[in-house]
DNA sequence: CTGAAAGCGCTTACAG
DNA sequence: CTGAAAGCGCTTACAG
């Protein structure tokens, strides 16, 4: 495979390929003839020249990819806004992201062995020994979602960057309670995959309810058929207190929850009101249309793509803190 | 950063770089002694010793790297099937597949220099000028799902994998027609983003209209919002002659046409029979149960991946045929 | 202001 | 059966 390398520019350029590099690199401290500079900017154009990114990375020891490591469970339409946002902010700095999917998982450190990347974003919580491994070959990494629980949000500090799933969890409640219901029941995903992210969740509902000094809610596992939520239901009505809420983990299972309620000839809020989590596209498609916790995946994604840059500015302290991302959607369900 | 490379490995079992190098990538035509391979298999594990992935792509031109680049377009539960079973194909070989969110788009060339990966998997359509310059860079490129119309699913002369879109808008309109409608519609999205995804589509639909001598599919958009959807609804029962059934683009719009009946007070099959494309998971959920296509990604993903390790292998030749991957699952709403 | 040279960590003819 | 040496394409002290 013939392709063009830094000597080819050079020699068509009439300079050396310590030239040819800083030109093309706009290495700062060197000081280089426009006239030269041009040339070679030209050549390199004309002869399709890209440098090679392996000899880049073997070279320098980073390369400009930014890894993200997906956890085994399903993925939402949220997961994807949020790394569509992450990549258009690091690309504005010559970053790429880089997603893998995590099922077939490999063990995490052919994984980034195999990719060198600057940084390793990761929606799932790394073990702190992976952690340090690659903290030692001299990437970034950064935290999960699931990290930690600090009242307000993210925490910078240990390089986390989202939103404190217990929050998440409180809100509806919240809004639960202020709709006046005060008998609340959870709707878990059977999917076991999830659960690292329904524990925080849950906690923060049970939280609440007792902050609130309301009864313990009622846990209830929801599949996505209409015969499991319909039982899921029907153990809400019959249990005593009877359910009058539903805090659903997330839209999907608040979907399923509606179409068991349905099932039942129950409809929402009247019979049993009904909250979701992340406002994904259905949420306004059902009857009724879903009330839900909505987590602003640009602000976040955003706020991630901060924290890779600041680093790789060298920039280091701490960011400024993500800000209230959660919103809840009032529509009619509850 | 002090990283174990080959040498450390080498001078720790008292060989050379050279029998290290062999022995642990299981270098065919050298005979070493089984005590030596278990010596340096030995220090390699124990010094936790992973190879430079930078260094060995640079030496051999090549990377354990799998590339698929996502197109602009809203992805469902459907391409994250795909991938992840993509992803287990490749795993097994050795390969890692690293997935691109396309939104972001630099120029494709900066993302495959970047990644130097041994097979780009589109999803999307190359232009022929990148995938010729991807090929001279000794990258082996798979096509799109869009790249042709022959009968019988994909063809793998080219390079592309999957199945024809055309067939499953006549499938749709064969099963529609099969349950006694006459008077199709076709439900198109109006995210123009997909219109590379909908015209094949489309063109099946109405090529079988065609072929059974039916009237001409009446096209309306439906956007995702109840309003949309209730319009497009509202037209199919004005025109003339009346509308019977509707093909859906995909689920997504299939869930949102029967959220348009049901604001119109109109129900699924009696008033207006629906059928969608891709079988997600919400298409149980709904009330009719949705009716749809399901285009088995695990077979498409299996297939996929053959390909790509077949080139692995320098096999040549034309691969065992995809076989038939479309089916109709019946359930309530046409 | 520009170039010759070393070296990143690996693989692979080639020599012993 | 094993090792010394070259070279993949780049960047970066260092020398001129």
């Amino acid at each position: 495979v013939p392709s063009v390398t830094s000597a080819d520019v050079a020699r068509e350029s009439g300079v050396s390929r310590t030239t040819v590099s800083y030109v093309l690199n706009d290495t700062t401290g060197v000081t280089i003839s426009a006239a030269t500079r041009a040339r070679v900017r030209d050549t390199a154009q004309r002869l399709g020249y890209t440098p090679s990114a392996a000899a880049r990375t073997l070279r320098t020891g980073r390369s400009d990819l930014v890894l993200c490591v997906l956890p085994d469970w399903p993925r939402g339409p949220a997961i994807d806004t949020l790394l569509d946002h992450l990549a258009g902010e690091l690309a504005g700095r010559g970053l790429i992201l880089l997603v893998h999917h995590g099922r077939a998982s490999r063990p995490l450190s052919e994984l980034w062995r195999a990719v060198t990347p600057r940084a390793v974003v990761g929606l799932t919580a790394f073990n702190p020994q992976e952690r340090e491994a690659m903290q030692r070959a001299g990437i970034q990494v950064l935290g999960s979602m699931l990290d930690e629980d600090v009242p307000g949000g993210g925490d910078s500090s240990s390089g986390a960057f989202s939103v404190c799933q217990a929050r998440v969890g409180r809100l509806q409640v919240r809004h639960l309670v202020g709709a006046g219901h005060r008998v609340i029941g959870y709707a878990a995903p059977t999917d076991r995959r999830v659960t690292d992210f329904v524990e925080p969740r849950l906690a923060g509902v049970r939280s609440e309810c007792v902050a609130l000094g309301l009864p313990e809610p009622v846990l209830q596992p929801v599949g996505q058929e209409v015969a499991s939520a319909a039982e899921a239901v029907r153990g809400w009505r019959a249990s005593t207190p009877r359910v009058e809420a539903v805090a659903a983990y997330n839209d999907e299972v608040a979907i399923a929850v509606l179409a068991g309620m349905r099932a039942e000839a129950l409809s929402a809020p009247d019979d049993l009101a009904v909250i979701g989590v992340d406002d994904i596209p259905f949420a306004r498609l059902t009857v009724p249309a879903l009330t839900t916790v909505s987590q602003s995946l640009e602000a976040q994604a955003h706020h991630l793509g901060a924290a890779v840059l600041a680093d790789l500015d060298g920039r280091t302290g701490r960011l400024e803190p993500l800000g209230e991302v959660l919103d809840v959607v009032v529509r009619e369900s509850a």
